[in-house]
DNA sequence: ATGGACAGTCGAGATCATCAACTATTTGGT
DNA sequence: ACCAAATAGTTGATGATCTCGACTGTCCAT
């Protein structure tokens, strides 16, 4: 058993969790935001999640979704819509303004992430993303424990 | 430019940060802890850090360190020492409850990463660990823009 | 129909987080 | 040695986050 290097392994992936959950607190202060908005900003990006899907995103209960997404909507940045399918879900559509603070917090994360990979070759890029691809796939099918 | 290749490597960066984010909710929950206790408590576990090295760590204010380890001195998981060398500066000591408990939390991150990892062939852990230790180097050195 | 499961909201209470202001201590320049 | 600037921590005020139990309304399978 190599366990000298899977507790290495452990360090490293939460050393860069640490990094880039701070990336994420100084990039949504920048603009105004916090942590928690700026994610559910982006999440509802593309697609217009109801409040369920966003907590499930969020990892936190659903009831926090509620004033999660009131203080965003009397910031205008949001809407809440009906779901023409299913009367019981309301999905949450972006405003312009708010698709527009969204993309700027991505564009931050993004640039900043992606200038610091620019000195990396091809090869090694290429093998990072497919290396990650298969961690993140198997920590998504993760143990869950009874409550 | 491998402009593309950039976009994947990006989201997969976040997707591995929001599943460990995930982790880190489950597991502080299952113990009865915040996530910031939790982390707070494991920052603690082998030095004894000032309340201003805790705010770098946690990435937030300084004055909420105060707070946050009232809390958990109420609950007698640590103490605040006082620095010998410098008068302003007071350290946080685990106490032997608090020993045991960030123990226990870290016992759970690392068993559930390590079992996600458990089928990797050797080699394939190597590259990742190597992977990562230059991505998070690399990125620890990110650019600051001014306030 | 109707009971159970599900989606969302509300109210109460605890925690998290920041800001300005303050005290105490250290440090460095003169 | 002196004093101004920097630093470490706390306090009080304020707002945001988060959870829990209870509640309404909707869906769905029997």
């Amino acid at each position: 058993m190599a366990a000298a290097h899977e507790d290495e392994l452990v360090e490293m992936l939460i050393g860069l969790f640490q990094e880039i959950d701070g990336l994420f607190a100084a990039a949504s202060r920048r603009l105004g935001l916090t942590p928690q908005q700026a994610q559910l900003l982006c999440f509802a990006r593309h697609r217009q999640p109801s409040s369920g899907e966003l907590a499930a995103l969020l990892h936190c209960d659903k009831t926090n979704i509620t004033g999660l997404v009131d203080r965003l909507q009397r910031r205008g940045l949001l809407t809440r819509r009906p779901d023409p399918d299913d009367r019981r879900v309301t999905r949450v559509h972006l405003t312009a303004e708010g698709e527009a603070l969204s993309g700027e917090f991505q564009r931050v994360i993004d640039t900043t992430l992606t200038t610091g990979f620019s000195s990396w070759p091809s090869t090694e890029r290429d093998d990072l993303i497919r290396l990650l691809s298969s961690a993140t796939s198997g920590l998504r099918s993760r143990p869950r424990q009874a409550p």
